[in-house]
DNA sequence: CCAAAACTGTATCCGATGGAAACAGTATAT
DNA sequence: ATATACTGTTTCCATCGGATACAGTTTTGG
C-alpha cells in the first residue's frame, strides 16, 4: 500500500494480477470533495464517500491507507493548479496570484481547516509556491524574503477566506460585532467606533490613491502588503 | 444549561438548592487546555478531561453543554487577556500587539484549528480586537480600514505560527521543502532558486533600513504589513 | 490448459468517541 | 419534615475509523 507521499505524488503501483479495480484515487477524492464541499469535513465520513460510489466504506482502503491520506488528497486536488495568465510584473502576478488563491479556498473552504498542522504537501501545492516564488524571481528579493512575502499573501488570504466561511458576508461580520458589543459599548468604544465609522458610508473621498477599496477586506489587505514590499525594494535599490 | 454565548460571557445560572459543585467551568476549561497543550486537539476527549479532575466523563456535561461549547471556553481561556503595555503610537503598539498574539498561538497551537468556522466569539477575544482597534483610533484610517488592517496583521500571525506547529523552525520548513523538489529541479525551479539563494548567507547588506530581519517571517510580514499601512495614512494625509 | 498466486470488494467485528437517559444521593425552600 | 431541585454516576447507544477473514476474479507460470 503507498503511503501518502507515493499517493499524493502519483507513486501507485498498478497490478496486473486480480480483478478489475472499480475505482480510482481521483474518482475517491473527487466524491470527497463534492461532499465536504456541500456538507463539511466533518460529515465526510469513508460511510458516506463509499455510499455515493455504490461500495463498501471498506473498499476504499484498497485505494487509500486512511482518512488521512485521503484528506491530503482532497487538499491537492481542491486546490489544483494555479492558473496561468500572461507574464506580468510581480506585482500583477501576485495580485492575480491571491485572487486565485482565494477563489480556491472560498469554493472549498473545509481546505481551510485541513490544511493546519504538519501534513504531506502535494504536487498542485508546491505549484502555487513555484509560481509565486517565479513572480518575485525577478525582483531584488532573497530567497527567505521572497518565501516570507508568500508567506504573508497565503496568511492574508486564508484569514479573509476563513471570515467568509464563518459569516458569508462582511456585512454579516459586521452585525455579528455590533450584536456582541450591544450594551457593553464601555468596555469595547474603539470597536463600536469603528462600526459606526464603517457603516455610515463617509466616502467623499471616494477617489483614494487608485487603491481599489470596494473590492473589501481581501483587496485593502493585499493592497497594504504588496505597497509594503514594493516600498521595501525601492529602499534597497535607493537606500535614500 | 447555559448555551455557549451565556457560557462565555458568564452568564451562568447559580443555583442554591442541591449539592455542592465539585468543579467549575474555569477548572474545566484549563484542565482541557492542558491536556491539548501536551497532546493536541484530538486527543483531548472528555473522558481524558474527565479523569484529570477525577470524575466521571457524564458530570462535565453538568457544567458545558458539549464539547464545542468547552471548545470555545478553551480559546478563550488560552488567548486571554491582552498584555497591557504604556500607551504608544499606532505602529509600535500593533507590532507589540501582534508579537503578543503570536506568542499566545505559539503556546496553544490547537488553538489554530480550533478557531476556523463559524463559532461563538468570546469577551478575551473580543478584547484582543478592541485593543488593536484603539491604536489605530487616532489614525485617519476609517472604520473599516482598521478592521481590514486587523484583519491582515491576524492572517499573517496565524500564517506562521501555524508554520511553526507544522515545522518547529524555518530551517526544518526549507528542509522539507528541499526534499520535496529534489530530483524535480525542472518542475520547480523557482523554489530550487530561492532555497539556494537563503541558505548562503548573502547578508553583506546586513544593516537593512532598520527593519529587524532577524526575527525572520514573523517581523518580516509585519513589517511589510506596517510599511503598507504607514504609506497608505501619508498618502492619505498628503494625495501628493 | 490448469493450478497457484495475486488481487478484488464484502461481511463481520472492534475500540473509542460524543452524548442521552435513568438513577440514587444531597442540600435547600416551603 | 417533606417536596423540590440539583449533584455526580451508571448504563446504554449510534457513529466513527479501521483490522481481519473471506469468497470471488484475473493473470501468470508450468
Amino acid at each position: 500500500m503507498p503511503d501518502a507521499h507515493d499517493l499524493l505524488w502519483g507513486h501507485r503501483p498498478t497490478p496486473t494480477r486480480g480483478p478489475r479495480r472499480t475505482l480510482t484515487v481521483e474518482h475517491i477524492a473527487t466524491t470527497a470533495i463534492t461532499i465536504a464541499d456541500a456538507d463539511g469535513l466533518p460529515a465526510t465520513t469513508m460511510q458516506r464517500v463509499a455510499e455515493r460510489l455504490d461500495v463498501t466504506k471498506m473498499a476504499l482502503y484498497r485505494y487509500v491507507p486512511g482518512k488521512d491520506e485521503l484528506v491530503a488528497l482532497m487538499i491537492d486536488t481542491a486546490l489544483g493548479e494555479p492558473p496561468d495568465g500572461p507574464p506580468a510584473p510581480w506585482r500583477a502576478a501576485l495580485r492575480s496570484w491571491s485572487d486565485a488563491l482565494f477563489t480556491r479556498f472560498a469554493a472549498h473552504p473545509w481546505a481551510l481547516a485541513a490544511t493546519i498542522g504538519p501534513r504531506p504537501i502535494g504536487p498542485h501545492e508546491l505549484t502555487w509556491l513555484e509560481r509565486a516564488l517565479a513572480a518575485l524571481a525577478d525582483t531584488a528579493l532573497t530567497g527567505s524574503e521572497a518565501m516570507d512575502t508568500v508567506a504573508t499573501l497565503v496568511g492574508h488570504v486564508r484569514g479573509i477566506a476563513q471570515q467568509m466561511a464563518a459569516q458569508h458576508t462582511e456585512a454579516a461580520l459586521q452585525h455579528s460585532f455590533a450584536t456582541l458589543v450591544e450594551g457593553r459599548a464601555d468596555r469595547f468604544p474603539a470597536i463600536v467606533r469603528a462600526l459606526s465609522s464603517s457603516s455610515s458610508s463617509d466616502n467623499q473621498d471616494s477617489d483614494n490613491q487608485g487603491s481599489d477599496n470596494q473590492g473589501g477586506a481581501l483587496a485593502f489587505g493585499l493592497d497594504r502588503v504588496l505597497d509594503g514590499v514594493e516600498l521595501f525594494l525601492r529602499v534597497k535599490a535607493n537606500p535614500s
